[in-house]
DNA sequence: ATCTAGAGTTAGGCTACACTAAACTTGGAG
DNA sequence: CTCCAAGTTTAGTGTAGCCTAACTCTAGAT
């Protein structure tokens, strides 16, 4: 009656630890015990507990009171549950009906669950995009990532016109706020206004003027538009 | 980073016990304990303490050394489990190009980890179908199974015509060698031989004649087609 | 140069779920 | 009616992964 391939066989612990690792340490600097707690809602003692098994399984280095970081092995895992992540994302809200707000508890369930198989054939019946419905690079099978740099809108001065090309906002509440606004990925943007202080930021959009608080306009990564015509 | 429901929360093994249970018994009459245990593949001595368990939950009704059967509430549970397989590998099969013999595994696994959202868009994106590829019932919802009265091919007199309803075939050998015979849920065939001691049996398919042994006949349930015209 | 707050680790304990070995029930054979 | 084999349960362990309490290290303030 069961029968899984049983032969890497992390646990869904693991697997998390490993992607929250990754999360973490985006540039490959160490990430702290308390971080990675904090991320995964544990308290620090388990957190250093694991940090052990998984360094004796040569998936983290570990510099005791000095952070992890992972292996080559252990980025590999992380990044092909990442992938499994996004691409479990991109068929909920492409073939399934799921909006963008409502598809992460769903994935975060799943990616532990799905075989190799199965991911690519759902990434093959979505024409393998390089990007999930945040605007998230997904990586390949092989493990390579295409980041693309990018400005959080709260960075950029008044009369910037730029491409939103990613949503980082964490909850539901906020990206279905702006998808009410019109704010997803792909949409053509101009910074129209900056109150100081961390004031307001108003930004002009083909279907009108938006007003946003500046930690949400940090959630919104872009790339400056070239200019036509 | 996780939000899963929590409210129910029964683990994957209680999931997995409860299944097997009801799928020992189809009448109600206990389970016995070595039966469960060679189903899941696990000591009987686990299986006793996980009825144990169980039992204090309200899920089984257990007679020391007499078995077990579900309560109502552990019958619940059960025919929820039933209905996802079984949603999932009509999806898999349906709209992600898997075999039908390839489809188990997977969906041994997707079970766990599926929301009732997602099974039910699942269910809804195929036009909520009654039976799964290998044509075995889909619980609704609601938890009402809709049994079909069929008759094993192995036990029917020669010349008999039947349509073939359900596989319940366990391996994947043996459901790719059906299929490349056209046996299959819909199938009519009709009983063109039987040599006697167990001996092989000849279907007429549409497709031509089809030698089977026993066992095999044993696999495919049929109901009788009424004659037409 | 020292002290101390806060981060990190170790110690010890708990639950779920598996295992083997040993003890107990049951029902059928004699 | 007694005995035994098969089946079941109890007893005792082990591992994964979590927790709290207590201890240790590090780095910044004085």
């Amino acid at each position: 009656m069961n029968a899984v391939p049983a032969a890497d066989s992390l646990t869904r612990s693991v697997e998390d630890y490993l992607k929250a690792i990754y999360r973490l340490s985006p540039g490959g600097e160490p990430a702290a015990t308390s971080e990675i707690a904090h991320l995964l809602d544990l308290s620090a003692p388990s957190v250093s507990g694991m940090i052990k098994r998984l360094s004796e399984q040569g998936l983290l280095e570990h510099a005791p009171y000095r952070g992890v970081s992972l292996t080559a092995e252990g980025r590999r895992v992380a990044l092909r549950m990442v992938r499994r992540h996004r691409v479990i994302e991109s068929y909920l809200v492409g073939w399934l009906g799921y909006s963008w707000d409502a598809v992460h508890d769903e994935a975060e369930r799943l990616e532990h669950a799905v075989s190799d198989e199965l991911i690519e054939r759902m990434a093959a019946s979505l024409g393998n995009p390089g990007v999930d419905p945040h605007g998230d690079p997904i990586p390949t099978a092989e493990g390579d990532v295409a980041e693309v740099v990018s400005t959080p809108l709260a960075e950029l001065p008044v009369g910037t016109t730029v491409a939103i090309v990613r949503v980082h906002a964490a909850d539901a509440e906020r990206l279905r706020y702006l998808a009410e606004l019109g704010l997803k990925p792909g949409a053509v943007v101009s910074v129209a206004d900056r109150r100081p202080f961390r004031g307001p930021i108003t930004v002009s959009t083909p279907a009108g003027d938006r007003v946003l608080s500046v930690e949400m306009a940090a959630d919104l990564l872009c790339v400056r538009q070239e200019e036509s015509a």
